[in-house]
DNA sequence: AATTGGATATGCAGTATTTGCATATAGAAA
DNA sequence: TTTCTATATGCAAATACTGCATATCCAATT
């Protein structure tokens, strides 16, 4: 499913138009990207938890030529599933 | 950020009820949950993709004891960030 | 409705990183 | 109050990650 499919469900269950649906399925993933640049993670009960993860820098490696590659420290949305989801593809 | 503090911050950019902008907010989780749970990916372009990742069966170890445990296969949902977003946080 | 530009999936090798087990407790959230 | 979540522990095995070409797929513009 991707997020025009995503908007038209929303679409029909929120009652807005697809337009609405989608301005307001956008102002809720900013609302929580702003959260993650500013804050270090958001937590969502019984949904799970977005965080921001450092990654250090380290050596790599091209699998196509097999030469070492310096790789810089990076960063990293992980998500985190809350116990609740988990539940609901291992019953 | 905890889904207190998320949904206060809709309510306001969302011009809704706390309550109303929750219950918007449960929708759209649980629409993207029930999509998983049909064995589908959720694909939000700019934003990331949820996946249900099978995970094999394999051997564990209780910590406390160090006794080996057998763990059976499980399910776990997935996000991978979009590119657009990785950039968010590595510029 | 069709085209196009951009984003993503795949496969590969080898290393780095993560996962997940049990369980109690502390802290936070509903 | 009562339920949920993070944390901490050692360790084996699963998986992620890198460049890059290709194939596929999506989003947005015509």
């Amino acid at each position: 499913m991707n997020k025009k499919q995503l908007i038209a469900k929303l679409s029909g269950s929120l009652n807005l138009s697809k337009a609405d649906a989608e301005r307001t399925f956008d102002i809720i993933t900013n609302t929580i990207l702003d959260a993650l640049k500013g804050d270090d993670s958001v937590k969502i009960a019984g949904f799970g938890t977005y965080k921001v993860a450092k990654r250090k820098a380290r050596v790599g490696r091209n699998p196509r030529t097999g030469e070492q590659i310096q790789i810089a420290a990076s960063q990293k949305v992980k998500f985190l599933p809350a116990k609740a989801l988990k539940e609901v593809f291992n019953k």
